[in-house]
DNA sequence: GGAAAATGTTAAGTTTTTGTAAAACCTGTG
DNA sequence: CACAGGTTTTACAAAAACTTAACATTTTCC
């Protein structure tokens, strides 16, 4: 069921009755097609805007499919589906091999283009988005995740507040680095910070507790006095980066 | 648009299968990739040479993927990407939690692993401008930090005051050159100097005790009878004056 | 050499800064 | 409107750092 708003394809082809063919085939399935008719023009506009994919003419006069393709690839993911010359298998090994999805023959059925295009889009779906990178920041044993809002310590999870978690993101980001207590608060809060100000304090000392952060083992949290803190990896006494 | 010369990566599989296979991906894209089939080649090559990613097999006879991380995180930070069985994601927490950048599973598609090698460089070349390296101070084997607000020597830390860290800091900064105690003073603390104030003194003194500064060895600080003090390099001597 | 001046060192005594528990204060919610 | 979770204030305790004072040592200069 998946809701496809606006599924934007690229059409590069120099034989412009094929690619409004395409373009008659996929609008009414609810794609916005664009068309472009040369090379340049094609990685160009493939660059400039995200399509969910591409469909690539091999030959093209000038700047043909694989040159756009290998230029293409060096910055961008989108699948890419390669039109050939029927059951031309060299095209086809040459074309997955600098990054083409799959190959459609030119005497393509509308059902074929249907299909290979749905299967490219599943996949780079699949391996993209199913797991995308997450974005970790981590100190030893200490692990936090903002896209997910989540912060753990080994393998059991913290349950933190809104400004604990806004502090050890913080502190985690500047990796080392003294963060003094007028910034801390700026940065976390919408206050102004005053001397007499103790609130961080406060946070600290409870973030401190639910890191099981105390004076007996290496702390994450340091305390530099008449300044602020700073947040290591508890192995690293002496935190010096070369 | 990023031209971005030789992308050197290096491969690290005892598959030599899987190694080549990456290879062939990842050639025809413009990426120089290196093979490596065990772990100790591996490491010794991912120091030796400046790559712009590190991909990395976790399961190898002898050295795995994990020791050889451990390893290499002691003096590198290249991005490194691990290979995982699928969807193991005991071996995933344990990779980011030693160091690694992103795991791949072995079943990859040539477009995860260029999305994946893409993110992780993307991130790579994001972070050294987020965090630039940090600017240190230094006299011989003596080093300051303001941004961490650390010390050492050697590698061993010194555990300094607020006073002392901003003695020693004001010191090193004028290095070699004579700073008053008045300016000293007045430099570090919110107080006037007035001419019986020794507190000057104890706070050498005991920045020097910390420094393990006695007169028997050559010394970091030097007194400057009737004026104040002074910071040099232990190798070379007081200058004096002509 | 020896007294005066300047600096080194140590150990209180004081002040400043931070840690933390608990009360007060908000702010949405059922 | 009471409640619950979260945040800030308050208040006091504890720790750390700073200054002072007192005495020791070194340097200078006659």
């Amino acid at each position: 069921m998946e809701l496809q708003g606006n599924r934007r394809l690229l059409v590069v082809d120099d034989d412009r009755k094929l690619a409004g063919l395409i373009r008659d085939y996929l609008s009414p399935l609810g794609y916005e097609v664009e068309l472009r008719h040369n090379g340049p023009d094609g990685l160009a506009e493939a660059l400039a805007t995200r399509y969910e994919a591409v469909i690539l003419d091999v030959m093209m006069p000038g700047m043909d499919g694989f040159a756009v393709l290998r230029e293409l690839r060096k910055t961008s993911d989108v699948p890419v589906l390669m039109l050939t010359a029927l059951g031309d298998e060299a095209d086809r090994i040459v074309g997955l091999e600098i990054g083409a999805d799959d190959y459609l023959p030119k005497t393509f059925s509308s059902r074929e283009l249907l299909a290979r295009l749905r299967a490219v889009t599943r996949r780079a779906r699949a391996s993209t988005l199913t797991h995308p990178p997450l974005r970790e920041l981590s100190a030893g044993p200490l692990r936090v995740c903002e896209e997910t809002h989540s912060a753990s310590i080994g393998d059991t999870a913290l349950d933190l507040t809104t400004l604990e978690f806004a502090i050890l993101t913080s502190l985690l980001k500047a990796k080392g680095r003294v963060k003094t207590r007028e910034r801390l608060i700026e940065e976390v809060s919408e206050r102004r910070f005053d001397v007499f100000d103790r609130s961080i304090d406060v946070h600290v000392s409870s973030l401190r507790k639910k890191l099981g952060d105390d004076a007996k083992s290496p702390r994450f949290i340091h305390t530099i006095r008449g300044i602020g803190y700073s947040l290591h990896e508890p192995e690293y006494p002496a935190p010096h980066q070369p």
